[in-house]
DNA sequence: TCCTAGGGGACGACTAGACGAGTGGAGGTG
DNA sequence: CACCTCCACTCGTCTAGTCGTCCCCTAGGA
Protein backbone atom coordinates (compact mmCIF):
# COMPACT_ATOMS: atom_id res chain seq x y z
CA UNK A 1 0.00 0.00 0.00
CA UNK A 2 1.05 3.80 -0.57
CA UNK A 3 2.74 5.44 2.12
CA UNK A 4 1.13 9.12 2.01
CA UNK A 5 1.10 10.15 5.09
CA UNK A 6 -1.88 12.50 6.68
CA UNK A 7 -2.82 16.02 6.26
CA UNK A 8 -2.23 18.31 9.22
CA UNK A 9 -4.58 20.95 9.79
CA UNK A 10 -1.82 23.43 11.84
CA UNK A 11 0.23 23.36 9.09
CA UNK A 12 0.64 26.64 6.99
CA UNK A 13 -0.49 24.65 3.45
CA UNK A 14 -3.83 23.99 3.00
CA UNK A 15 -4.79 20.47 2.50
CA UNK A 16 -5.14 20.58 -1.02
CA UNK A 17 -1.72 21.44 -1.32
CA UNK A 18 -0.42 18.87 1.32
CA UNK A 19 -2.34 15.91 -0.26
CA UNK A 20 -1.00 16.97 -3.68
CA UNK A 21 2.66 16.71 -2.20
CA UNK A 22 2.04 13.79 -0.97
CA UNK A 23 1.28 12.21 -4.40
CA UNK A 24 3.64 14.33 -6.03
CA UNK A 25 6.43 13.00 -3.94
CA UNK A 26 5.14 9.24 -3.96
CA UNK A 27 5.27 9.94 -8.03
CA UNK A 28 9.10 11.20 -7.98
CA UNK A 29 10.24 8.42 -5.44
CA UNK A 30 8.71 5.96 -7.93
CA UNK A 31 6.14 4.23 -5.80
CA UNK A 32 3.59 5.44 -8.59
CA UNK A 33 5.36 4.83 -11.73
CA UNK A 34 4.57 6.05 -15.07
CA UNK A 35 1.15 4.66 -16.01
CA UNK A 36 0.01 3.31 -12.56
CA UNK A 37 -2.96 4.72 -11.50
CA UNK A 38 -3.97 6.97 -8.24
CA UNK A 39 -5.95 5.82 -5.63
CA UNK A 40 -9.35 6.54 -6.20
CA UNK A 41 -11.06 10.25 -5.51
CA UNK A 42 -13.32 7.96 -2.87
CA UNK A 43 -10.43 6.67 -1.62
CA UNK A 44 -8.09 9.46 -0.59
CA UNK A 45 -11.12 11.21 0.71
CA UNK A 46 -11.64 8.41 2.91
CA UNK A 47 -7.42 8.29 3.66
CA UNK A 48 -6.72 11.60 4.39
CA UNK A 49 -10.63 12.31 5.70
CA UNK A 50 -11.57 15.18 3.63
CA UNK A 51 -13.99 16.26 1.13
CA UNK A 52 -14.18 14.92 -2.29
CA UNK A 53 -13.92 18.52 -3.37
CA UNK A 54 -10.37 18.99 -1.63
CA UNK A 55 -8.79 15.92 -2.45
CA UNK A 56 -10.08 16.63 -6.40
CA UNK A 57 -8.46 20.39 -6.32
CA UNK A 58 -5.15 18.70 -5.30
CA UNK A 59 -5.65 16.05 -8.07
CA UNK A 60 -5.81 18.97 -10.14
CA UNK A 61 -2.73 20.11 -8.97
CA UNK A 62 -1.11 17.63 -10.67
CA UNK A 63 -3.06 17.72 -13.46
CA UNK A 64 -1.98 21.12 -14.30
CA UNK A 65 1.77 20.48 -14.11
CA UNK A 66 1.07 17.41 -16.40
CA UNK A 67 1.94 15.08 -13.62
CA UNK A 68 -1.03 13.27 -14.13
CA UNK A 69 -3.82 12.17 -16.43
CA UNK A 70 -7.80 12.15 -15.57
CA UNK A 71 -9.69 8.99 -17.36
CA UNK A 72 -13.43 9.08 -17.45
CA UNK A 73 -14.57 6.21 -16.21
CA UNK A 74 -11.15 4.69 -15.53
CA UNK A 75 -9.02 6.65 -12.88
CA UNK A 76 -6.07 8.99 -12.66
CA UNK A 77 -2.95 7.81 -14.06
CA UNK A 78 0.85 9.00 -14.17
CA UNK A 79 1.34 10.22 -17.48
CA UNK A 80 3.92 7.79 -19.33
CA UNK A 81 6.58 10.20 -20.20
CA UNK A 82 6.65 9.74 -23.77
CA UNK A 83 9.79 9.45 -26.18
CA UNK A 84 11.49 12.35 -25.95
CA UNK A 85 12.69 13.80 -29.63
CA UNK A 86 16.28 15.30 -30.38
CA UNK A 87 16.30 17.24 -33.62
CA UNK A 88 20.21 17.73 -34.67
CA UNK A 89 20.84 20.66 -35.08
CA UNK A 90 21.97 19.38 -39.29
CA UNK A 91 17.95 18.53 -39.88
CA UNK A 92 18.02 20.86 -42.92
CA UNK A 93 21.37 19.70 -44.31
CA UNK A 94 21.30 19.94 -48.13
CA UNK A 95 22.36 15.80 -47.84
CA UNK A 96 18.62 15.07 -46.67
CA UNK A 97 17.23 17.07 -49.02
CA UNK A 98 19.03 15.62 -51.90
CA UNK A 99 18.28 12.32 -50.73
CA UNK A 100 14.40 13.39 -50.83
CA UNK A 101 13.95 13.48 -47.38
CA UNK A 102 11.86 16.44 -46.09
CA UNK A 103 12.96 18.47 -42.44
CA UNK A 104 10.25 16.22 -40.72
CA UNK A 105 10.68 12.94 -42.36
CA UNK A 106 14.47 13.15 -41.08
CA UNK A 107 13.75 14.23 -37.69
CA UNK A 108 11.16 11.84 -36.82
CA UNK A 109 13.32 9.10 -38.39
CA UNK A 110 13.79 5.65 -35.79
CA UNK A 111 11.30 7.57 -33.88
CA UNK A 112 8.35 5.86 -35.03
CA UNK A 113 5.92 6.08 -38.06
CA UNK A 114 5.47 9.56 -39.87
CA UNK A 115 2.44 11.19 -41.05
CA UNK A 116 1.08 14.32 -42.38
CA UNK A 117 -2.78 15.17 -42.78
CA UNK A 118 -4.80 18.85 -42.58
CA UNK A 119 -2.66 19.80 -45.42
CA UNK A 120 -4.29 23.22 -46.96
CA UNK A 121 -2.68 24.92 -49.42
CA UNK A 122 -4.10 28.63 -50.15
CA UNK A 123 -2.70 32.20 -50.78
CA UNK A 124 -3.55 35.67 -49.22
CA UNK A 125 -2.10 38.58 -47.46
CA UNK A 126 0.83 37.45 -44.47
CA UNK A 127 0.35 38.31 -40.99
CA UNK A 128 2.64 41.04 -39.92
CA UNK A 129 5.06 39.11 -38.32
CA UNK A 130 5.74 36.71 -41.54
CA UNK A 131 5.62 39.82 -43.43
CA UNK A 132 8.27 41.48 -41.11
CA UNK A 133 10.32 38.82 -41.66
CA UNK A 134 9.81 38.32 -45.09
CA UNK A 135 11.20 41.79 -45.71
CA UNK A 136 7.44 42.19 -47.48
CA UNK A 137 5.72 45.85 -47.89
CA UNK A 138 2.41 46.66 -49.74
CA UNK A 139 -0.02 44.64 -50.46
CA UNK A 140 2.14 41.70 -51.27
CA UNK A 141 0.66 38.81 -51.27
CA UNK A 142 1.98 35.23 -50.08
CA UNK A 143 1.84 31.26 -50.39
CA UNK A 144 -0.17 29.37 -47.38
CA UNK A 145 0.72 25.77 -46.75
CA UNK A 146 -0.79 24.55 -43.86
CA UNK A 147 -0.63 21.20 -42.00
CA UNK A 148 -0.31 18.59 -39.12
CA UNK A 149 2.45 16.78 -38.49
CA UNK A 150 1.88 12.87 -36.74
CA UNK A 151 4.11 10.39 -35.25
CA UNK A 152 2.55 7.25 -34.64
CA UNK A 153 -0.80 8.63 -35.65
CA UNK A 154 -0.72 11.12 -32.92
CA UNK A 155 -0.09 14.87 -33.72
CA UNK A 156 2.75 16.19 -32.57
CA UNK A 157 3.10 19.55 -34.50
CA UNK A 158 0.98 22.00 -36.97
CA UNK A 159 2.85 24.18 -39.11
CA UNK A 160 2.09 27.18 -41.20
CA UNK A 161 4.29 28.05 -43.90
CA UNK A 162 4.40 31.56 -46.03
CA UNK A 163 6.23 31.34 -49.28
CA UNK A 164 5.94 34.95 -51.28
CA UNK A 165 4.01 34.66 -54.34
CA UNK A 166 6.64 36.06 -56.16
CA UNK A 167 8.33 33.25 -55.46
CA UNK A 168 6.23 30.29 -55.56
CA UNK A 169 2.98 31.15 -57.60
CA UNK A 170 2.42 28.48 -60.19
CA UNK A 171 5.40 26.30 -58.60
CA UNK A 172 5.03 23.14 -56.80
CA UNK A 173 5.07 24.66 -53.72
CA UNK A 174 1.63 25.85 -54.30
CA UNK A 175 0.48 21.95 -55.20
CA UNK A 176 -0.96 19.80 -51.77
CA UNK A 177 2.44 17.42 -52.95
CA UNK A 178 5.26 19.23 -52.81
CA UNK A 179 6.89 16.59 -54.12
CA UNK A 180 10.86 14.52 -53.09
CA UNK A 181 12.70 16.73 -50.31
CA UNK A 182 9.73 19.25 -49.60
CA UNK A 183 9.35 22.63 -50.12
CA UNK A 184 12.92 23.54 -49.61
CA UNK A 185 14.24 21.39 -52.39
CA UNK A 186 11.62 23.09 -55.00
CA UNK A 187 13.13 26.45 -53.56
CA UNK A 188 16.30 25.33 -54.73
CA UNK A 189 15.68 24.20 -57.97
CA UNK A 190 13.69 27.83 -58.53
CA UNK A 191 17.63 29.34 -58.07
CA UNK A 192 16.73 30.11 -54.69
CA UNK A 193 19.67 28.12 -53.08
CA UNK A 194 19.81 28.12 -49.02
CA UNK A 195 22.35 29.69 -46.95
CA UNK A 196 20.94 29.50 -43.39
CA UNK A 197 18.09 29.40 -41.25
CA UNK A 198 17.08 31.99 -38.34
CA UNK A 199 14.98 30.06 -35.73
CA UNK A 200 13.06 31.68 -32.49
CA UNK A 201 11.88 29.36 -29.99
CA UNK A 202 9.68 30.49 -27.20
CA UNK A 203 7.06 28.48 -25.11
CA UNK A 204 3.11 29.34 -24.13
CA UNK A 205 0.51 27.35 -22.95
CA UNK A 206 -2.12 26.75 -25.97
CA UNK A 207 -5.15 28.18 -26.97
CA UNK A 208 -8.04 25.73 -26.75
CA UNK A 209 -7.98 25.27 -30.27
CA UNK A 210 -4.33 24.36 -29.92
CA UNK A 211 -5.27 22.07 -27.45
CA UNK A 212 -7.84 20.41 -29.57
CA UNK A 213 -5.63 20.17 -32.88
CA UNK A 214 -2.77 18.68 -31.10
CA UNK A 215 -4.60 16.55 -28.16
CA UNK A 216 -3.25 18.00 -25.93
CA UNK A 217 -4.39 17.44 -22.12
CA UNK A 218 -4.34 20.34 -19.78
CA UNK A 219 -1.65 21.79 -18.30
CA UNK A 220 0.42 20.44 -21.36
CA UNK A 221 2.36 24.08 -22.84
CA UNK A 222 3.69 23.99 -26.32
CA UNK A 223 7.18 24.97 -27.95
CA UNK A 224 6.48 27.80 -31.09
CA UNK A 225 9.46 27.74 -33.50
CA UNK A 226 9.24 30.41 -36.07
CA UNK A 227 12.01 29.48 -38.62
CA UNK A 228 12.90 32.00 -41.27
CA UNK A 229 14.97 30.66 -44.71
CA UNK A 230 17.57 32.61 -46.47
CA UNK A 231 18.57 32.60 -49.59
CA UNK A 232 22.41 32.72 -50.88
CA UNK A 233 21.30 36.59 -52.11
CA UNK A 234 20.25 36.95 -48.26
CA UNK A 235 16.41 37.27 -49.02
CA UNK A 236 14.11 35.76 -46.81
CA UNK A 237 12.31 33.41 -48.92
CA UNK A 238 10.13 31.70 -46.47
CA UNK A 239 8.80 31.61 -43.23
CA UNK A 240 7.66 28.83 -41.62
CA UNK A 241 5.29 28.86 -38.50
CA UNK A 242 5.24 25.99 -35.99
CA UNK A 243 3.80 24.71 -32.91
CA UNK A 244 5.07 21.67 -31.38
CA UNK A 245 3.63 19.16 -28.51
CA UNK A 246 5.81 21.04 -25.59
CA UNK A 247 7.19 18.33 -23.43
CA UNK A 248 7.85 15.71 -26.77
CA UNK A 249 10.61 17.81 -27.56
CA UNK A 250 14.20 18.63 -27.36
CA UNK A 251 15.57 21.08 -30.17
CA UNK A 252 19.82 20.79 -30.13
CA UNK A 253 21.63 24.11 -31.51
CA UNK A 254 25.48 24.34 -32.24
CA UNK A 255 27.02 27.86 -31.32
CA UNK A 256 29.69 28.85 -32.33
CA UNK A 257 32.04 30.87 -29.78
CA UNK A 258 33.02 32.94 -32.55
CA UNK B 1 -20.78 47.13 -19.06
CA UNK B 2 -19.08 43.95 -20.51
CA UNK B 3 -21.09 42.38 -22.93
CA UNK B 4 -20.59 38.42 -21.57
CA UNK B 5 -23.91 36.95 -23.20
CA UNK B 6 -25.08 33.73 -21.23
CA UNK B 7 -24.64 30.17 -20.02
CA UNK B 8 -26.82 27.91 -22.36
CA UNK B 9 -27.86 24.53 -20.60
CA UNK B 10 -28.84 22.93 -23.77
CA UNK B 11 -25.30 23.54 -24.93
CA UNK B 12 -22.94 20.57 -24.89
CA UNK B 13 -19.99 22.40 -23.72
CA UNK B 14 -20.49 22.80 -18.99
CA UNK B 15 -21.46 26.38 -17.83
CA UNK B 16 -18.25 26.60 -16.82
CA UNK B 17 -16.25 26.24 -20.24
CA UNK B 18 -19.06 28.50 -21.45
CA UNK B 19 -18.78 30.91 -18.80
CA UNK B 20 -13.86 30.76 -19.58
CA UNK B 21 -15.13 31.06 -23.14
CA UNK B 22 -16.80 34.61 -22.41
CA UNK B 23 -14.10 35.86 -20.78
CA UNK B 24 -11.41 34.55 -23.23
CA UNK B 25 -13.67 36.00 -26.05
CA UNK B 26 -13.82 39.32 -23.72
CA UNK B 27 -10.37 39.35 -23.26
CA UNK B 28 -9.09 38.63 -27.15
CA UNK B 29 -11.27 41.29 -28.00
CA UNK B 30 -9.91 44.02 -26.12
CA UNK B 31 -13.03 44.42 -24.06
CA UNK B 32 -11.01 43.26 -21.17
CA UNK B 33 -7.14 44.81 -21.61
CA UNK B 34 -3.72 44.07 -20.27
CA UNK B 35 -3.95 45.23 -16.49
CA UNK B 36 -8.32 45.13 -16.05
CA UNK B 37 -9.76 43.58 -13.66
CA UNK B 38 -12.37 40.67 -14.33
CA UNK B 39 -15.58 40.88 -13.17
CA UNK B 40 -15.33 39.71 -9.39
CA UNK B 41 -16.58 36.14 -8.81
CA UNK B 42 -20.18 37.43 -7.29
CA UNK B 43 -20.47 39.75 -10.13
CA UNK B 44 -20.18 36.54 -12.26
CA UNK B 45 -22.24 34.68 -10.14
CA UNK B 46 -24.93 36.45 -9.81
CA UNK B 47 -24.79 37.71 -13.88
CA UNK B 48 -24.47 34.08 -15.03
CA UNK B 49 -26.74 32.09 -12.38
CA UNK B 50 -24.44 29.83 -11.34
CA UNK B 51 -22.79 28.71 -8.32
CA UNK B 52 -19.84 30.78 -7.34
CA UNK B 53 -17.87 27.61 -7.80
CA UNK B 54 -18.63 26.72 -10.96
CA UNK B 55 -17.69 30.51 -11.45
CA UNK B 56 -14.36 29.76 -9.84
CA UNK B 57 -13.53 26.44 -12.34
CA UNK B 58 -14.10 28.86 -15.31
CA UNK B 59 -11.16 31.42 -13.67
CA UNK B 60 -9.36 28.32 -12.68
CA UNK B 61 -9.03 27.95 -16.68
CA UNK B 62 -8.05 31.10 -17.74
CA UNK B 63 -5.44 30.91 -15.11
CA UNK B 64 -3.95 27.65 -16.04
CA UNK B 65 -3.84 29.30 -19.62
CA UNK B 66 -1.85 32.64 -17.70
CA UNK B 67 -4.38 34.51 -19.53
CA UNK B 68 -4.95 36.33 -16.23
CA UNK B 69 -3.80 36.37 -12.18
CA UNK B 70 -5.62 36.64 -9.13
CA UNK B 71 -4.62 38.49 -6.19
CA UNK B 72 -6.17 37.95 -3.32
CA UNK B 73 -8.36 40.74 -1.53
CA UNK B 74 -8.01 42.52 -5.02
CA UNK B 75 -9.66 40.65 -7.69
CA UNK B 76 -8.59 39.16 -10.95
CA UNK B 77 -6.51 41.10 -13.41
CA UNK B 78 -5.70 40.18 -16.91
CA UNK B 79 -2.18 39.24 -16.81
CA UNK B 80 -0.18 42.13 -18.24
CA UNK B 81 2.45 40.57 -22.01
CA UNK B 82 6.06 41.07 -19.83
CA UNK B 83 8.45 42.42 -22.76
CA UNK B 84 9.69 39.91 -24.58
CA UNK B 85 13.49 39.08 -24.59
CA UNK B 86 15.52 38.30 -27.79
CA UNK B 87 18.65 36.23 -27.58
CA UNK B 88 21.41 37.16 -30.22
CA UNK B 89 22.84 33.97 -31.04
CA UNK B 90 26.04 36.10 -30.94
CA UNK B 91 25.12 36.08 -27.05
CA UNK B 92 28.91 34.46 -26.28
CA UNK B 93 30.97 35.54 -28.66
CA UNK B 94 34.46 36.54 -27.53
CA UNK B 95 34.13 39.83 -28.17
CA UNK B 96 31.66 40.50 -25.23
CA UNK B 97 33.53 38.04 -22.90
CA UNK B 98 37.07 40.44 -24.08
CA UNK B 99 34.88 43.71 -22.94
CA UNK B 100 34.67 41.82 -19.18
CA UNK B 101 30.72 41.23 -19.98
CA UNK B 102 29.32 38.05 -18.91
CA UNK B 103 26.77 36.40 -21.13
CA UNK B 104 24.32 37.20 -19.18
CA UNK B 105 24.63 41.07 -18.84
CA UNK B 106 24.89 40.93 -22.62
CA UNK B 107 21.36 39.44 -22.64
CA UNK B 108 20.03 41.94 -20.64
CA UNK B 109 21.37 44.94 -22.09
CA UNK B 110 18.95 47.35 -22.17
CA UNK B 111 16.41 45.68 -21.14
CA UNK B 112 16.42 46.51 -17.81
CA UNK B 113 18.68 46.42 -14.79
CA UNK B 114 20.29 42.90 -14.21
CA UNK B 115 21.42 41.24 -11.10
CA UNK B 116 22.37 37.86 -9.98
CA UNK B 117 21.98 36.46 -6.45
CA UNK B 118 21.26 32.83 -4.69
CA UNK B 119 25.01 32.34 -5.29
CA UNK B 120 26.62 28.88 -4.00
CA UNK B 121 29.62 27.46 -4.79
CA UNK B 122 31.13 23.85 -4.30
CA UNK B 123 32.44 20.73 -5.73
CA UNK B 124 29.94 17.33 -5.50
CA UNK B 125 29.88 14.61 -8.09
CA UNK B 126 27.95 15.46 -11.01
CA UNK B 127 24.65 14.38 -12.10
CA UNK B 128 24.08 11.81 -14.51
CA UNK B 129 22.91 13.91 -17.35
CA UNK B 130 25.92 16.63 -16.53
CA UNK B 131 28.13 13.72 -16.14
CA UNK B 132 27.39 12.68 -19.89
CA UNK B 133 27.75 15.37 -21.17
CA UNK B 134 31.32 16.53 -19.49
CA UNK B 135 32.56 13.24 -20.70
CA UNK B 136 33.20 12.23 -17.13
CA UNK B 137 33.81 8.53 -15.83
CA UNK B 138 34.02 7.14 -12.42
CA UNK B 139 34.25 9.15 -9.54
CA UNK B 140 35.37 12.19 -10.94
CA UNK B 141 34.09 15.97 -9.45
CA UNK B 142 32.76 18.91 -10.51
CA UNK B 143 32.92 22.44 -9.03
CA UNK B 144 29.44 23.63 -9.00
CA UNK B 145 28.31 26.76 -9.61
CA UNK B 146 24.59 28.04 -8.85
CA UNK B 147 23.03 31.34 -8.68
CA UNK B 148 19.38 32.62 -10.11
CA UNK B 149 19.64 35.67 -12.68
CA UNK B 150 17.38 39.24 -11.98
CA UNK B 151 16.10 41.59 -14.67
CA UNK B 152 14.70 44.92 -12.75
CA UNK B 153 14.78 43.04 -9.55
CA UNK B 154 12.41 40.17 -10.58
CA UNK B 155 13.98 36.46 -10.91
CA UNK B 156 14.06 35.56 -14.46
CA UNK B 157 16.15 32.61 -14.55
CA UNK B 158 17.93 30.06 -12.40
CA UNK B 159 21.13 28.07 -13.64
CA UNK B 160 23.63 25.58 -11.96
CA UNK B 161 27.26 25.35 -14.27
CA UNK B 162 29.38 21.93 -13.64
CA UNK B 163 32.71 22.56 -14.71
CA UNK B 164 35.08 19.56 -13.92
CA UNK B 165 37.17 19.52 -10.82
CA UNK B 166 40.51 18.70 -12.72
CA UNK B 167 39.73 21.93 -14.59
CA UNK B 168 38.05 24.76 -12.14
CA UNK B 169 39.48 23.52 -8.93
CA UNK B 170 41.10 26.16 -6.57
CA UNK B 171 40.87 28.92 -9.27
CA UNK B 172 38.35 31.61 -9.68
CA UNK B 173 35.89 29.47 -11.20
CA UNK B 174 35.41 28.18 -7.76
CA UNK B 175 35.24 31.75 -5.86
CA UNK B 176 31.72 33.12 -5.27
CA UNK B 177 32.73 36.28 -8.02
CA UNK B 178 34.44 34.90 -11.37
CA UNK B 179 35.64 38.71 -12.18
CA UNK B 180 35.13 40.01 -15.39
CA UNK B 181 33.87 38.15 -18.61
CA UNK B 182 32.75 35.30 -15.92
CA UNK B 183 33.27 31.64 -16.40
CA UNK B 184 34.18 31.51 -19.73
CA UNK B 185 37.16 33.97 -20.37
CA UNK B 186 38.40 32.22 -16.82
CA UNK B 187 38.61 29.26 -18.60
CA UNK B 188 40.55 30.67 -21.81
CA UNK B 189 42.80 32.20 -19.70
CA UNK B 190 43.48 28.79 -18.25
CA UNK B 191 43.86 27.62 -21.87
CA UNK B 192 40.77 26.20 -22.82
CA UNK B 193 39.83 28.59 -25.84
CA UNK B 194 36.24 28.02 -26.49
CA UNK B 195 35.18 26.94 -29.72
CA UNK B 196 31.74 26.03 -29.68
CA UNK B 197 28.58 24.97 -27.72
CA UNK B 198 25.50 22.95 -28.05
CA UNK B 199 22.35 23.87 -26.30
CA UNK B 200 19.35 21.52 -25.64
CA UNK B 201 15.95 23.65 -25.35
CA UNK B 202 12.87 22.00 -24.13
CA UNK B 203 9.76 23.54 -22.38
CA UNK B 204 7.77 21.63 -19.32
CA UNK B 205 5.80 22.93 -16.69
CA UNK B 206 8.09 24.24 -13.26
CA UNK B 207 8.28 22.19 -10.19
CA UNK B 208 6.64 23.78 -7.01
CA UNK B 209 10.24 24.55 -6.21
CA UNK B 210 11.08 26.40 -9.19
CA UNK B 211 7.77 28.47 -9.25
CA UNK B 212 8.55 29.57 -5.88
CA UNK B 213 12.72 30.80 -6.99
CA UNK B 214 11.27 32.09 -10.18
CA UNK B 215 7.99 33.48 -8.69
CA UNK B 216 6.00 32.12 -11.36
CA UNK B 217 2.08 32.15 -11.18
CA UNK B 218 0.45 28.91 -11.98
CA UNK B 219 0.01 28.01 -15.61
CA UNK B 220 3.34 29.85 -16.77
CA UNK B 221 5.98 27.24 -18.78
CA UNK B 222 9.53 27.25 -18.03
CA UNK B 223 11.96 27.06 -21.05
CA UNK B 224 15.09 24.39 -20.18
CA UNK B 225 18.22 25.44 -22.05
CA UNK B 226 21.26 22.75 -21.56
CA UNK B 227 24.44 24.06 -22.62
CA UNK B 228 28.07 22.40 -23.27
CA UNK B 229 31.00 24.50 -23.45
CA UNK B 230 33.53 22.82 -26.11
CA UNK B 231 37.24 24.15 -26.37
CA UNK B 232 39.31 23.80 -29.52
CA UNK B 233 40.65 20.14 -28.49
CA UNK B 234 36.75 19.09 -28.56
CA UNK B 235 36.39 18.15 -24.89
CA UNK B 236 33.50 19.46 -22.88
CA UNK B 237 34.92 21.87 -20.15
CA UNK B 238 31.14 23.45 -18.69
CA UNK B 239 27.63 22.02 -18.55
CA UNK B 240 25.04 24.75 -17.55
CA UNK B 241 21.74 24.04 -16.85
CA UNK B 242 19.07 26.60 -16.78
CA UNK B 243 15.45 27.19 -16.38
CA UNK B 244 14.17 30.35 -17.62
CA UNK B 245 10.75 31.98 -16.93
CA UNK B 246 8.92 30.67 -20.65
CA UNK B 247 6.88 34.00 -22.01
CA UNK B 248 9.78 35.85 -20.96
CA UNK B 249 11.97 34.51 -23.29
CA UNK B 250 12.21 34.03 -27.42
CA UNK B 251 15.52 32.28 -28.38
CA UNK B 252 17.03 32.67 -31.39
CA UNK B 253 19.25 30.47 -33.14
CA UNK B 254 21.16 31.03 -36.53
CA UNK B 255 21.46 27.36 -38.46
CA UNK B 256 23.33 26.70 -41.01
CA UNK B 257 21.99 25.01 -44.37
CA UNK B 258 25.70 23.59 -45.06
C1' DT C 1 -19.01 -20.29 -26.90
C1' DC C 2 -20.53 -15.92 -27.68
C1' DC C 3 -23.03 -11.99 -26.70
C1' DT C 4 -25.71 -8.84 -24.23
C1' DA C 5 -27.62 -6.46 -20.21
C1' DG C 6 -26.66 -4.77 -15.50
C1' DG C 7 -24.35 -2.82 -12.02
C1' DG C 8 -20.62 -0.92 -9.57
C1' DG C 9 -17.00 2.19 -9.54
C1' DA C 10 -14.57 5.94 -11.55
C1' DC C 11 -14.36 10.81 -12.80
C1' DG C 12 -17.14 15.31 -14.38
C1' DA C 13 -20.08 18.93 -13.12
C1' DC C 14 -22.63 21.50 -10.04
C1' DT C 15 -25.00 23.38 -5.75
C1' DA C 16 -25.42 26.21 -1.60
C1' DG C 17 -23.63 27.14 1.83
C1' DA C 18 -19.38 28.29 5.58
C1' DC C 19 -15.25 30.58 7.37
C1' DG C 20 -10.66 32.77 6.71
C1' DA C 21 -7.51 36.31 5.11
C1' DG C 22 -5.78 40.26 2.42
C1' DT C 23 -6.99 45.09 0.60
C1' DG C 24 -8.36 49.49 0.65
C1' DG C 25 -11.60 53.11 1.42
C1' DA C 26 -14.80 55.70 4.57
C1' DG C 27 -15.08 57.93 8.74
C1' DG C 28 -13.86 59.16 13.06
C1' DT C 29 -10.26 60.81 16.33
C1' DG C 30 -6.40 63.35 18.08
C1' DC D 1 -4.26 67.64 8.72
C1' DA D 2 -2.49 63.12 9.83
C1' DC D 3 -3.43 58.89 11.57
C1' DC D 4 -5.99 54.97 12.75
C1' DT D 5 -9.84 51.85 13.10
C1' DC D 6 -13.45 49.54 11.14
C1' DC D 7 -15.80 47.40 7.54
C1' DA D 8 -17.13 46.05 3.02
C1' DC D 9 -15.40 43.55 -0.71
C1' DT D 10 -12.20 40.49 -2.72
C1' DC D 11 -10.30 35.83 -3.39
C1' DG D 12 -8.84 31.17 -0.83
C1' DT D 13 -10.33 27.07 1.09
C1' DC D 14 -13.47 23.65 2.60
C1' DT D 15 -17.86 20.84 3.38
C1' DA D 16 -21.41 17.47 2.12
C1' DG D 17 -23.96 16.50 -0.79
C1' DT D 18 -26.54 15.45 -5.93
C1' DC D 19 -26.77 13.93 -10.54
C1' DG D 20 -24.62 12.59 -14.92
C1' DT D 21 -21.55 9.93 -17.94
C1' DC D 22 -18.13 6.65 -19.00
C1' DC D 23 -15.75 2.21 -18.44
C1' DC D 24 -15.37 -2.39 -17.41
C1' DC D 25 -16.49 -6.65 -15.43
C1' DT D 26 -19.73 -10.11 -14.50
C1' DA D 27 -23.73 -12.87 -14.67
C1' DG D 28 -27.06 -14.66 -17.37
C1' DG D 29 -28.91 -15.86 -21.46
C1' DA D 30 -28.95 -17.56 -26.66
Amino acid sequence: MLPLGTVDRSEDAPPYRQIAAHLREAIRRGDLAPGDQLPSESQLTEHYGVARMTVRQAIGELRAEGLVVAEHGKGVFVRSRPPVRRLASDRFARRHRAAGKAAFIVEEEGLGRPGVDQIEVGEGAPPPRAKELLGLTGRARVVIRSRRYLLDGEPVETAISYIPASIARGTQIAAVDTGPGGIYARLEELGHVLSHFVEEVSVRMPTPQERRRLQLGPGVPVMVVVRTAFDTGGAAVEVCDTVKTGPRYVLEYRVPAE
